[in-house]
Parts: structure tokens; sequence; C-alpha cells
DNA sequence: AATGAATGAGGGTTCATTCAT
DNA sequence: TATGAATGAACCCTCATTCAT
């Protein structure tokens, strides 16, 4: 090339530009075809630029978990309306489809995180902090689904939200499930609350 | 030493050594951490000789698949006393249970291709035939509980059908979820379809 | 290239070609110019299959080494004529004149050796054994040479030997010196021992 | 904070700041294990800073080289009481001993540096002033020796020299010899030029 | 003068696959 | 049928050096 001048960026943002790369590119390939050189090619760098940032593959897996972690925090469906359990039942239903339909990079990048969980005990520990969050919400939800007389006097908000989120993980992560198909799951799931 | 026969294995079992070792080191390791060297060395052949039965990696995998579509069909928890829908979606938890326990290997195998066939075209036909199957179990099971007047009248047996496999599945195969706390979401589930 | 076919040897040629282009590169560049490629390529095979016969440079290290050993053991200077611990020390001078003359190849690789030798547990070993035996012959010598008379009787054997060793060992390793410059400093070191 | 003003170092106190940086890590690592960027961490500068120094690892290692020359003419072991060529000699010893004992940085230094030279034409040149003005002096002793009539008469001063120089340079810069042997040895030299 | 950012050119090693026997 | 030998194509990572500020 006649003339290449370097770009510069602050470091953060370029920390931000790789990292998303990283994102899509793990989403896209998973952690089999991930490769630290099409993350750099990716975001524009030379692959030493990218050990500049991040010196091992395992620090930027981590920075891909942070994100995630970070992405799920703030982005939702839009909020419906109503307020009580079953509103909040709902929304959980609906973020999932929305994740489903617009972030659809965000279930992958999940789903190849909770596997590499699996047998690397550092993956554990980020993707346990997610579960857990997400666990911990839906049984508030049951919970309070009980107080309000909405759900069975005899159900379990801890089992049942076990059985919540087992179930739309199940549904959405591992298999190309059409959106009709999940919304009757949603609604028979939330049938057998009541 | 004694008379000592030259072993001369039939293609046939030979195939099967193979795809044993491969079965239980693609369970133990994954797909990131499986290698036909590995696999040859597990089978205690050359790994030349590996790839004179299977003349890619890929064919091995898809012999796997097949292995666990098989295993699936032939192992079980040890059959339930009693009849009809309740005895028969027991019958599936109890399954799932034997294999947490006795059988960890085909749940690993399982998620292992599940996971793959998102990416994979060959793989996603053979993991659809066990995947449909198991619903299509599922879903009579429903029918006949709703047939019975032992499920709701207003249950939908497709969709129930769904919810029990994404539940048990999304439970069960990406995190190491306690017996106890199994079985209740277990309970839990049956109690949404009284 | 258009037809280049593979080259076959045995395995056991294939090693001694691959460490003697590996000895002779190590000799050339030292250990901070010792690259496997550059050892592959002069042994005209892929750097592939240096792998397959030295998993790592580390072995491929511990061969030259142990070729090393070898060497010095079969490759000395043409015998000389007489008997006595004179002839025997003057053999050994002959013996390092003849190996800077006709096999710099030794000096250079032993040289390395034992400068790595001072940071490397493993290196250290190896090296360590050509040093004793070297430095044991020559002790023998020594005592030898006092028990025929020919060396002073108040010379101490062992430290006669650590002095040879040192001295021999310190005048042709480390700089180039020329062959007379060499043949004098060795005469002067026999007058000593008179 | 109380007033802390920003350091500022003059230039050449920088400069000598690295090279003693780099002094120290060369001793400690090697040619081989000798990084820029290890050396201006040492030094607690980035490491562009260096380069603005030193623009070239080779500037570096020179500056070494003059560090090393310069220390091996002002650090000695305390001088022996006594004179003539018997002193001087043995003050040699002690200057080695003394080396070994209290600043093993500068054997490992000197080694480095004189395994270098063998390749390199730059530190060729720089390393050979320090050996020749050490050969040097000690030839003056043995010359002076001589003349006192307390070596022996057929000495060879230029070659007595060389041998000296090479067997303490011998013992020392490539294997550990203990203290009492290095000793001995030196004894034992001594006694051949009686 | 000083530095964070950026990079080209490797370096050792891995792995599915192929070849000759 | 069975295998040791051989390989191309990567892969992650390193390092001296340069650039823009």
């Amino acid at each position: 090339m006649l003339f290449m001048p370097r770009v510069r960026l602050l470091a953060k943002d370029r920390r931000v530009l790789i990292v998303d790369a990283a994102f899509a590119l793990l989403a896209a390939s998973g952690f089999e075809g991930l490769r630290t050189r099409d993350v750099a090619l990716a975001a524009k760098i030379n692959s030493a630029t990218l050990h500049h940032y991040f010196p091992t593959k395992e620090d930027l897996v981590a920075a891909i978990a942070e994100r995630l972690a970070e992405r799920f925090t703030t982005e939702h469906a839009p909020p419906l309306r109503g307020k009580g359990a079953r509103t909040a039942l709902r929304q959980q239903f609906a973020d999932v489809t929305y994740y489903c339909e617009h972030q659809p990079e965000l279930i992958a990048v999940y789903r190849e995180l909770a596997v590499r969980a699996l047998r690397d005990q550092p993956t554990r520990v980020l993707v346990g902090r997610v579960d857990e969050r997400w666990r911990d919400s839906v049984e508030a939800i049951m919970r309070l689904g009980k107080n309000e007389g909405i759900f069975r006097s005899d159900l379990e908000p801890a089992a049942a939200a076990n059985l919540v989120v087992a179930a739309l993980w199940g549904a959405v992560a591992f298999r190309r499930i059409a959106p009709t198909t999940f919304k009757r799951m949603c609604d028979e799931l939330e049938s057998g609350f009541r």
C-alpha cells in the first residue's frame, strides 16, 4: 500500500472495538473457530496489537464474558405495561424473544461460554455470575406471584425458577426454535403456574 | 510364551472400537479437545489406520452421532411400575436422571453434537432425528394424559412436549445441577400439568 | 514444483541427518540463532517432520549433546608414538589442536552447551558427563606421570588436571587463538609439571 | 501529599541507570534471555524511551561492554601486602576470586560478551581490548618475575601470560568451580612457574 | 525528553491428512 | 489391512523497533 497512516485511538475505544469484533466472531464461529488473527483482522489491527491489549486469548475471552454480562444488564425488550408477577414473568419471556430476534449474538455467546464453562474453571466463574443473577430474579418473581395469589399456592419458588430458566435456556440456546413455537411453550409454562 | 495368536479383528469390530474411543474422548474433552491422534491412541491403533476406517474427522463424528442415537434407544433407567401417562412422564424424568448419574457420557456427547449442529448441516440432520424422536414420544405422553383426564384439559400437547424437552435438556446439559434440585424441578414441571 | 516425490528414509538415518544439521547450525549460529525451521530446512524436511522426530526443541538439544559426547569419544588426533604420561599429555594437546583445526564444530557446540548449562539443569547434566570424563582422564595422566617420576613430586594430580582442562578449554573455546600461540601455551603448561 | 518534585534526571544519569539494569539482566539471563522490554521495566522507563537513548539493542550491548571494561579497571580485591612478581601474580588470583565471590555479575557479563564476540565483530573489538589489557598486565608480571629470579629462567613470558589468562578464565567463567578447588588450581599454576 | 500505541517478521508447536510400503 | 513417515496450513505468542503525540 502506498500510504497507510497509523490509525490511533484512545486505548479504551480500541479495547471496545476489539472486544466487539471478538464477540461477533465468537457468536458466528464458536470457540472452535475463534482465532486471534481473525479477531485482529476484523478489528482492523495487527495481531500483535491485539496482544498489546489482551496478552493472552484467555484475557480476551474474559473480556467477552464481561461484555456479555454487561449487555444482559442493559439490553432488554421494550418494557411491558402492567405490574405484578404476571407482567414480570412475561417480561422475561419477552426479553428472551427479543434476544432471539434482535440480538442472537447474545444467545450464541452465552451458549459458547456456558459450554466452555463446563471444562474451564475461570469461565465457570464468569458465566456463573450471569446464571445466578438471572435465576435469582426469576425466583423473586415466583415468590411475588405467590404472595399476589396469582400463582398456585403449592408452587415452590426455587424449583419453579429453575424450571423457567432451564426451559427458556434449553429452548433457545441449542436449537433454532420458531417464534410461534417458543411463544406457545411460554404460554404453557405460565399456565402451569396458575 | 504360550501360543499367542495375533488378534485380528473384523473390520466391523474395529470400527466399533474406534467409535467407542472417540465417543469417550468427545464426552471428556469436547470438540475443542477431540484429536484424531488421541482417538487412535485410545483405540490402540495408528492414526493412519483410523483414517483408513474414517477418511475424515467428519466421518468419525457422524459415526459418533449414530452411536448416540442407538444408545439413547437402548439404554434407559429401569422401567417404573405402573401404567398410564403419569408413569410414562416420570419414566422420562427417571431416564434423564439415570443418564446423569450412570451415563454422563451420553449427556455430554449429546450436548457437544447439539452445539456443533448449530453450525454444521450434516450434524444437524443427525441430531435432529434424536431430538424429534424424543419430542414426539413426549407429545404422545401428553396427549395420552389428556385423554386419561390426568392432565389439564387446556394443555396443548405439542407445546407441553417442547416444554418438557427444553426444561430437561436445559437443566442437565449445560450446568452441573444437583440431583435433588433436578428432582424438584421435575416435580414442579409435573405439577403444572395437572 | 512439478514433481516432488516424498523421500523416505529409515527413521534412524533421518534422525542422524537432523541431528547433523542441528549440530552444524548450532556450531555456526549459537543458541541465539538456532531455529527449528532452519534445522528442518538444512535437513531438507518439513518443520513438522522435525517435530515428528523431536517433539520439542529441548529434545533436539539433548540429541545434539549426546552426539557431542559420542564424537568426543570417537574422534581424536592421530595417535602419537611413544608411551607414558608425557605422550598421553601431549596427546591431549594434540586432540584439542586437532579439534580446532579440523573439527571446529565440536569446540563450538561444546562451548554453546557449556554456556547454556549454566542456566539450564538438563543441559548441565549432559555437559557435566563430558566434562567429568575429560577431567578424570587427565587426572589419571598426571598421577601416572608422578609415578613414572616424569612430573614434579609435589604435583597435585587433581589440581593439575583442573588446570589442564581449564587452560585448554579457556584457550580454545572463547577466542580465536593462533595455532603457534596455542602450542607455546601447551609447552609452557607442560614445563610447569616437570 | 507534600511537595513532590517530578524527578528529572539528566540524560547522562538516565543512560547510566539503563546500562546498570541491562548489565544486571544480562548477567542473570544471558543474551538468550535479554529483552529490551525487561531492561526498560527494570530501569522504570518505557521501552520506547530506552530506544530513545539506545536506538538499537546493539548500541545497548556496546554500552554494557564499555561498562564492563570500566568496572574491571576500578573494581579489584583489596591489595595484598608485599611487592614483586609473586605478589602481583597472587593479586591476579585474588582479583578473580573476588569477582567470583562478590561480583559474579562481572564474570557472567564477560562470559556472555566473549561468546557473542565470536560471531559479532563490534563486540569482538570491545571485548578484545579488555582481553589484551589483562593479558599484557600478566605478561609484565611474568617478565618481572623472571628478572627477579623468582620464576624459571626458561619461562616464556608471553606463553605463560596466555596460560594464566586461559586457565583463570576457563576455570571460573564456564563452570561453577568451588573456591578451594580454584585456590588449589592457582597454587598448582604458580608452582609450575618456579 | 518521554511514552502508549502499533507493527512486521518470525518462533515453536499442533493437527488432520496423505503417502509409500 | 495397517502403519511409520511426512507435510501444509495454521495457531498463539514474542520482540525489537517505529510512529504520533
